[in-house]
DNA sequence: AGAATATATTTGATTGCTCAATTAAACCGC
DNA sequence: GCGGTTTAATTGAGCAATCAAATATATTCT
């Protein structure tokens, strides 16, 4: 489980340009995985020769050529087995916020205050972005009649978006709730 | 941020061995990033030539000889600029259960209950492990006389397994619920 | 007109991380 | 007494990821 992972299940859905790829993790896909602009082309030129995507088109874009790529029987049993076969060291996963969090006894009280701040506001700026991307999925959902859309990736990306608005709420209360007994003890 | 970081924050609380580093971030540190020893021994030794931490003493282990390595003024110095000073690309995480989640609608229905079932069953476990720790730091606490001890470190810890604590149970009730939409969605 | 921003791809250097394995000794169960 | 597990540190190969920057063009702002 890499980028190439996340690069292979957006091509599921649909024909990409790298661009269209990195656009794609930087704002629909709430921050789960890093996607460094320069990792994305050559994980694609990688996947290319090993036949796991395919360049379905160049077409002129706005201003240099697009290159779209698609993916291929060869990728598709590739992503399957990369979503199944992951036993990913107990679920492990990297959240600089919980290091933070965690180390935050290092500093003063008051920049341990600002440091929560700094995690209410970015939560909330996710969780913005969040609920707007779900009222757009679920509206265009709607708007082509329920059930005639079968797409399994937006019912997927539904859950995402559901788990992070869960999530967001629940971080939310706890830093106030912490926030508020950090205050509370500098009174002391 | 790196696993460095991660380092330095529990040699700020006492000395420890990379053996000793290893467990904490194994057991301890809910996984909240991944820990290779290779690169924990690594890291030591890189800190080691900048002046980061310092050899305090070589103990007769169990076994082998346990080297204890402490941390520096410099480390500290380092640790809290790498905690304040990271904006670290928006807050991003890596977590491969969002990827598989994100694309588990590449997946049969069964296969792709089978995986709900499988973070169910893996978050159950580190909820367990999660309780089992924040009682035992709790615990620790109130034996040791309430505001007798003041470390820091125990009060961020402590703020890390509640998050973790409310996190697992918020994910597992949202998994369920998913997990009953898949489920009725298989009737029709 | 000139500057800044967004689109779009690519290259180079470096670092961090992972996987696999080795060495070495003490303890445990059978 | 033998094999398996735990403790403890280390080495090597190789891949993934990061940071910085170059290139080229169209659009928007001042």
């Amino acid at each position: 489980m890499t980028l190439e992972t996340g690069i292979l299940g957006y091509l599921a859905a649909s024909p990409l340009s790298g661009y269209d790829i990195k656009k794609l993790f930087n704002s629909t896909a709430l921050y789960f995985w890093p996607a460094d602009q320069a990792q994305i082309y050559r994980s694609l030129k990688k996947m290319l020769k090993a036949g796991l995507v395919r360049l379905e088109k160049t077409e002129k874009g706005q201003t240099v050529n697009r290159k779209i790529y698609g993916i291929t029987p060869k990728g598709r049993e590739t992503l399957r087995r990369q979503i199944l076969n992951t036993e990913f060291n107990d679920f492990m996963i990297r959240s600089p916020q919980i290091m933070q969090l965690l180390f935050s006894g290092n500093l003063s009280r008051e920049e341990q205050l600002g440091l929560i701040d700094e995690h209410i506001k970015h939560n909330d700026k996710l969780l913005k972005v969040l609920k707007t991307n779900y009222e757009r999925i679920t509206g265009a959902y709607r708007q082509l009649g329920g059930d005639t859309l079968k797409n399994s990736h937006f019912t997927s990306a539904n859950y995402v978006y559901r788990w992070g608005i869960i999530r967001g709420t629940a971080y939310r209360d706890f830093l106030k709730v912490i926030k508020g007994e950090i205050m509370v003890d500098d009174l002391h």
